[in-house]
DNA sequence: TATATTTCCTAACAGCGTTAGCAAAGGTAC
DNA sequence: GTACCTTTGCTAACGCTGTTAGGAAATATA
């Protein structure tokens, strides 16, 4: 009786040809032009069928989410099994990170939400450089005062808006959950000072 | 002859209270939900005046994506004005920006693009936690070597976090435009080992 | 062979961004 | 005041989206 066998495997087979269509749209056009009639004609099946194996659109995505979050894992693991001291290990995974990202761009804009406008509507702000601007006056006196001045200066600035940037999307889309006895709030205020100290020291302050 | 000025006077309200109401429609259901109709249904016009005052439905967007670039900007310029030494004026920054980042939720999703799933998805990925705890070991160990034991792990687990994930995703939007000299991958070579050998000085190495 | 079940499709609903084309209102000139 | 022109704002449509109801056809069971 090997029917059921038969019949789950053509489902899973199914199933599969979904998430792989999927991702072959999402790397020729995007995430935001992904749909459900593209997938349905790609797999040669009606709209419908999609459905039978994805309760909705966002269930195909929080998929390749789990995918996305499963790989970084694993590239973060074999960086730091790769290593023996915990610094050296730290720093691998550093790398695997930010190597990650980029080679897999797609995965990292969804894992993380990014791409609501285009990806380079950012440069595009007018705006933008006044503000940054406040940020490089500020950390071109700081080095100038620590005597480091021929540091590159828009190399800390970005670093400064990036990390900032970094501490509060995060917070904003998964706020740390209080442990050791501190509330998030005051986790916060400890991650956001630790930082400016950090920061300010290594600016020779 | 106050004809032409007053047909632009009113010209100028109808475009107010299309920013206005697509203000308020975001606060209420957020960026997911705003549509063209629902605004023209607010203005009570038809939908194409909405098209008369903007091109489409991006331009009404970049308009608040610009007005917050532009009000973060004062509160920055603002807190370092408040501040007379450099060191005091970077901390005031980086106050000014997280405080404007969580008084604006709204503002900042839009600004960097957060938002393509819903916000608090990322914290309801299983796969996560597996992730994470490879910043975890990692990190404890090196808080032990270093003889800082008792120092809060999950902060610096986070900081390491967001920070990381800061610095790819800026350069992802807005790649930097290479500097005095250095190429863009140069300077992210740079910011990156500056940012790894600075997070481990802060764990006290 | 007849019945029950699974599989799969057509067709629709309600919404979206966007635009063509037309009616009405407003301003201008005689 | 009447004729003309320009601006204003509408209806209605096109083509797309996610999602689902209901029925036909194929398959499995008795």
């Amino acid at each position: 009786m090997g029917i059921v066998e038969r019949k789950e495997r053509q489902r899973k087979e199914v199933r599969d040809s979904i998430l792989e269509s999927a991702w072959k749209l999402v790397n020729e056009d995007g995430w935001q032009s992904l749909s459900i009639r593209k997938i349905a004609d790609a797999i040669e099946y009606s709209v419908p069928v999609v459905y039978d194996h994805f309760e909705n659109k966002e269930a195909i995505l929080s998929e390749f989410n789990r995918q996305g979050f499963k790989l970084l894992g694993d590239k973060v693991k074999e960086a730091k099994l790769a290593n023996t001291t915990a610094a050296t290990q730290l720093e691998a995974i550093a790398f695997a990170y930010w190597d990650f990202a980029f080679e897999h761009k797609e995965y990292y804009q969804l894992m993380y939400g990014l791409g609501m406008p285009s990806c380079e509507s950012l440069t595009k702000v007018p705006e933008l450089t006044a503000f940054i601007d406040v940020f490089h006056t500020t950390i071109a006196e700081l080095l100038k005062e620590g005597g480091a001045e021929q540091e590159n200066v828009w190399m800390k600035v970005h670093s400064f808006w990036s990390m900032l940037h970094g501490l509060v999307s995060i917070n904003l889309m998964a706020p740390p959950a209080g442990h050791m006895g501190l509330s998030a709030e005051e986790m916060n205020r400890l991650i956001l000072t630790d930082f400016i100290t950090g920061f300010l020291k290594g600016l020779g302050k």
